[in-house]
DNA sequence: TTAATAAAGGATAAAAAGGTCTTTATATAC
DNA sequence: GTATATAAAGACCTTTTTATCCTTTATTAA
């Protein structure tokens, strides 16, 4: 197990590829992006149809249609992905389960599990989606396998 | 989902619970650690019985049985635990889900995910099994709830 | 208006995680 | 030895996650 769900591991790299992909107002579709993404592809369709209900992507059917991103999509944080996906349990949740762990009644890990939550929570949110756009074209940064 | 398992979290709990009642080579049951921790007894049972067969705690059977830690397993990183029930993924592996990702052939997070993980498995072998045990008596730190 | 295209939606299946129960093995006390 | 207490082991069951497939709906273009 990860961090991160596999739902949300194929959600994130697929608004990535598809962010690079969709800048100039074109759009993507769900065969190419699971292709280059490496994932399985109805499965990643399932997951896109829950980002685009939720307004984190956006799509269109019918010939010319897809999936894309409106130019202030780009400037989301990663973290809405995330959040959209797995819910904030694992930015903000406690390391060893507890509901009722709090400053006041910590668990033994609460201090310093806090510090490790805390930042990634601060890299998920001010990393946005479109700012790997131009390594992501140069294919200085991968997306699959 | 949070960062670690469900199984991973219980067994995090039980072992500090277990590490705290046995400093004197007393040995404490399951029936006992499952209502101090707040996990399903038989389930729990599972966990540590894994937890004993990899050696991270110690049991023994029959009346005034039950489970304990040797001195030395008190000196054990959390990290242990994780490993013996989780795996090491959540300490090393891709944010994203690529298995290839690494400096040369790094997925947009790499970097930075790289020192959340870092930070995070960090503590957790700083950590040791026995280092809660006076907090824990005192009854300043919770393992329920 | 029709045909083609592509995502949305729904039903289902397979695998993994989470959880329960019963039996067996082992240690202790009498 | 026998009875008893306790963890180990194994067989199950349930829920959640991961995954597939088929039908419907929306859009476009001819």
């Amino acid at each position: 197990m990860g961090v991160f769900s596999k739902t949300c591991e194929y959600g994130i790299r697929a608004v990535l590829y598809i962010a690079h992909r969709t800048t100039d107002g074109s759009r993507v579709g769900i065969k190419e992006i699971a292709a280059a993404v490496d994932t399985p592809e109805s499965f990643l369709a399932k997951i896109l149809q829950d980002l685009s209900r939720k307004g984190v992507i956006q799509s269109i059917k019918g010939p010319n249609g897809g999936f894309f991103l409106e130019t202030p999509s780009l400037q989301r944080p990663l973290a809405d992905i995330v959040k959209a996906l797995d819910g904030d349990e694992v930015f903000s949740g406690c390391g060893m389960g507890l509901t009722q762990c709090s400053e006041k009644n910590p668990c033994p890990l609460h201090k310093e599990f806090k510090k490790v939550r805390n930042q990634l929570a601060h890299m998920m949110t001010t990393t946005t989606i479109g700012q790997f756009n131009k390594e992501l074209l140069k294919g200085t940064l991968s997306l699959k396998k």
